[in-house]
DNA sequence: TGCCAGGCCCTCTTTAGGGCCTT
């Protein structure tokens, strides 16, 4: 049997029901520890009701009837200049440069982005679950050094959920990719929208629609295992 | 110039290696 959260990471069982959960994404300059900046950050909150019951597609052909995206949706999306330079392979990805964010004038990770961003997470009802795929060992810890940084931290009330290990086990074919992408494709049968994906928004759609057709189990596995925001160790 | 992620899981395993997942 699989022990989840990871070890030295996660403490029991929040216990918690969810009222918001907030879906993440950042785009970073790297895959490397030791250099990695984040150069973009996508925050989309939906209240825990559109997840319960998503409206289904009208237009789809399937025998399944596929959920829309919720309407009502929160949605920040903030490029920062991350002052340290890209990799080739991300700025291929994601469409950012460092020349690109300097002419386009954008700060780095600073006050007025954490302000932002708490005052966006500070509008949800709480108790909030953030979300992210592969949450735990890239986005979490990347976010909690950023903040670090700074002196600063996000409100409380706060957990996270991390969809690969959930999914994973929520699905357990041990074989099958658990790619973001190939999990769209699983689920809905065509790829996430090319010119949409390794943005920071477009991938926190397919997020969303990623966690829309297994919100039931979902939400119940963050519930018993989703650790606290103050849980994640910096990376 | 050369540095070049890392935690987790699986298995042809535990005195290890390789693949996945994130940009």
């Amino acid at each position: 049997e699989q022990t989840l959260p990871r070890a030295g990471m996660a403490t029991p069982s929040p216990d918690v029901a969810f009222e918001s959960f907030v879906f993440l994404d950042l785009e970073t300059t790297t895959l490397n520890r030791r250099r990695v900046r984040t150069a973009e950050i996508s925050l989309s909150a939906v209240h825990r009701c559109s997840l319960e019951e998503p409206e289904s597609d009208p237009e789809s052909d399937s025998e399944w009837e596929f959920p829309l995206p919720p309407r009502i949706v929160d949605k920040l999306t903030l490029c920062l200049d991350p002052q340290k330079p890209f990799a080739h392979r991300a700025m291929e990805l994601t469409g950012l440069s460092n020349r690109s964010l300097k002419e386009n004038g954008k700060p780095g990770f600073d006050q007025a982005l954490v302000q932002a961003v708490c005052g966006f997470l500070m509008r949800q009802p709480g108790p909030v679950c953030l979300v992210a795929h592969n949450g735990y060992n890239f986005d979490f810890p990347l976010l909690r050094r950023e903040l670090d940084r700074l002196g600063e931290d996000l409100p409380s009330n706060l957990w996270c959920l991390d969809t690969l290990p959930a999914l994973q086990e929520l699905e357990g074919h041990a074989r099958m990719s658990y790619s973001l992408s190939n999990l769209y494709k699983y689920y809905y049968g065509q790829e996430p929208d090319p010119d949409r994906a390794h943005s920071a928004e477009g991938d926190v759609e397919t997020l969303l629609m990623v966690f829309l057709y297994r919100a039931e189990g979902l939400m119940a596995w963050a519930e018993e295992n989703a650790p606290r925001w103050n849980e994640i160790e910096p990376m």
